[in-house]
DNA sequence: ATGGTCGTGTGACGA
């Protein structure tokens, strides 16, 4: 089974690239994010082969889960505030295992409510996974993390000093989720340091292979159990206005 | 040191 987590920034913008990955790739599971608008193009999928479950709203966030297999919806908010109404939580069941797909918040500028809404967003999860380690439900969850996590996940750490995405506070709590027993999927298979998920488009970041890694999979224990590749594919990167994000990719045992 | 680039929705904001 092959899961799959990409940050398109916009579907309306990139319909044509998540059509193409879905055809060339063939995942089981497609967890998108950052769709930026109301509409979801589930027809386009349908045509193709595959369901969708969308939560959107306008001009910003959003994420999709694409699946071969039905899906049964489980949360369509992040559990532990009723007030946040940012579409960033989409928790479903398919093919009997549970996938929840986030788009975790940037937190930039860290002096303002954004980063405090990002720590508050952070231990909200916690909890929730918490939750379904207690139930001794297995999972895995994809998505935007905006984290990096260690150093070696980045080109130059002295220059991400002072950035939510970076900041010890973030990759604290960041740590906590993997102290709840789940597996940083990508970095148990893969040591090295400088493998990117994410180029901005200034300043020649992708041509300088200037990156950081903070799209990531984290797999419960019974799922890292039963993985056998984690991997980065760099194409869609490279392709004509592509998102600033690139797929990584889970492949599970039958 | 500064500004550089995208996308949304059509002005300013988010990343």
């Amino acid at each position: 089974m092959k899961i799959v987590s990409w940050n398109v920034n916009s579907i309306k913008a990139r319909l044509d690239h998540v059509k193409r990955f879905l055809e060339e790739s063939g995942p089981d599971v497609l967890m998108i994010q950052e769709l930026k608008g109301l509409e979801f193009p589930s027809d386009a999928f349908k045509n193709i082969g595959y369901e969708s479950r969308a939560v959107t709203q306008k001009a910003y966030n959003g994420v999709a889960i694409i699946s071969k297999q039905p899906v049964t919806l489980i949360h369509d908010k992040l559990p532990g505030d009723d007030a946040d109404e940012q579409a960033r939580y989409l928790e479903v069941e398919l093919d009997g295992l549970r996938f929840i797909n986030i788009y975790l918040p940037n937190g930039n500028p860290v002096d303002t409510e954004k980063f405090t809404y990002k720590l508050a967003w952070m231990e909200r999860l916690i909890t929730r996974l918490k939750d379904l380690r207690s139930d001794n439900i297995p999972f895995a969850i994809g998505g935007d993390f905006n984290v990096i996590p260690e150093d070696k996940d980045c080109h130059d750490p002295e220059s991400w000093k002072g950035d939510a995405l970076f900041h010890i506070e973030s990759r604290r709590k960041f740590r906590r989720l993997l102290n709840l027993g789940l597996t940083d999927a990508f970095r148990v298979k893969d040591t090295r340091g400088e493998q990117y998920t994410f180029w901005d488009y200034q300043a020649g970041a992708w041509q300088n292979d200037n990156g950081i890694r903070i799209d990531h999979f984290l797999l419960s224990p019974a799922l890292a159990d039963k993985m056998k590749s984690c991997t980065i594919d760099r194409n869609p990167r490279g392709w004509e206005k592509p998102s600033d994000h690139t797929p990584i990719i889970v492949e599970l045992e039958s």
